[in-house]
DNA sequence: CATACGACATACACAGCGTATGTTTCCGAC
DNA sequence: GTCGGAAACATACGCTGTGTATGTCGTATG
């Protein structure tokens, strides 16, 4: 029973120096990571980064994979608090909210640390089944509220509601790590060109090229 | 000047060897990296699978990289003559030509070996950017030619092509790793359930839960 | 102030890729 | 038919990077 210190949420000097490396450590891999992918990050280059050795990496995780985890779900839920907030503007009109939770989400995108974290390597680092099970928490159970709060006003037909997220979720994705791997100056002309497209998928009523506004007037 | 008889389309005993073990190398490669993934196949296991060992292997293929690289030019080849022909019996009607396209496709996903190769490992072991290169070739732009020939038919609004080819391209991808690692039991279903949404997405109108086609009538 | 534990660093074992170097078998020329 | 030579592999080696086991130092606690 040492370290009551911790129980009354004040934290030792150790504790504050641990926490601190570990917060270095996660910023350094996030950076490397969404760099050189995961296969392509060595952990030495990621200690060094810190002026730390591999030790103090596998101190703080089990291994690579659990550092790759946690600098993802850290990725995650930054762009979830983000894209909320980008919704929680528009707390009456759930079109408008949808818009603009859409159109924060690609501007997630467009930032490499979360796009190719997300979209290009977690896939790989956590496997297929445990990085679409991660999805449904974050991302994933986002778009389907989303899509039943859509078709419950009326906006969007009544069609299998999962299947539908899924869709509308890998159709974000992609256009993630598109916006992710655009260069700079194509981006914000990629971007629109994506809310476009989205619009008319989602809104599914024909679209004047330019009046981007489906029916639903997602973008 | 060897081996003349190679060159008036004879091939002698050792080229037939030569060729059979390389033909068997990509067969045994091809199921490991669509069971493990790349990374998770060593060589080592590739070449035991065809008796023989890592030599033969870096004999016919430069390294690891280029051993994927013809696994999936393979894989995607497959495809590609599969859906040109289920397309070629609608060779009158644009409309009916890409649905059978579109169904067809979703049928070689469901196949592990092309969906998980393609979709999931393809974009890690060869990077992002030659992958997309090499769907360029492929997949996508069939899909852009579809894409235009429904526009011109005016079953489609006119949006900007390229983006719309990348979304629907993108839309497909997910729908063949959703397949792909479906349980055989749900297959169907799912499958089903993403012609409806495909449908509705890309037919751009109010589809019907239990009449899946939209205006465009693609499913 | 002695002791134990946490936070690292160091050292080691092992797997897997790539390369360099054999060894065998077949082909073609004389 | 036999003899060089080259293709088709096998064998052996070095290197990089992960994971683990052990060591060391500081710091909190009785």
């Amino acid at each position: 029973m040492s370290y009551a210190l911790g129980m009354s949420g004040v934290k030792s000097r150790r504790e504050q120096y641990s926490e601190a490396t570990r917060a270095a450590l996660l910023a350094a891999a996030a950076r490397r990571f969404a760099e050189h992918g995961f296969a392509g990050t060595a952990l030495e280059d990621v200690a060094a980064d810190i002026q730390a050795t591999r030790g103090a990496v596998y101190h703080h995780f089990a291994n690579k994979t659990a550092l790759f985890r946690a600098v993802h779900e850290q990725a995650e839920t930054a762009m979830l608090k983000r894209v909320e907030a980008a919704a929680a503007v528009h707390a009456d009109d759930v079109l408008a909210a949808a818009g603009a939770a859409l159109e924060e989400f690609l501007d997630c995108c467009c930032e490499p640390e979360y796009g190719r974290l997300v979209w290009q390597e977690a896939p790989l680092a956590l496997g297929w089944p445990e990085w679409k099970a991660s999805e449904e928490k974050y991302a994933f159970g986002m778009i389907e509220q989303t899509i039943n709060a859509l078709m419950d006003a009326g906006a969007m037909p009544a069609l299998p509601a999962a299947t539908m997220a899924r869709a509308v979720f890998q159709l974000l994705g992609g256009a993630g790590i598109e916006l992710a791997m655009t260069a700079e100056p194509d981006k914000i002309r990629v971007k629109d060109e994506y809310l476009q497209v989205l619009g008319y998928m989602l809104g599914a009523g024909p679209a004047e090229p330019d009046g981007p506004a489906g029916p639903a007037g997602l973008a």
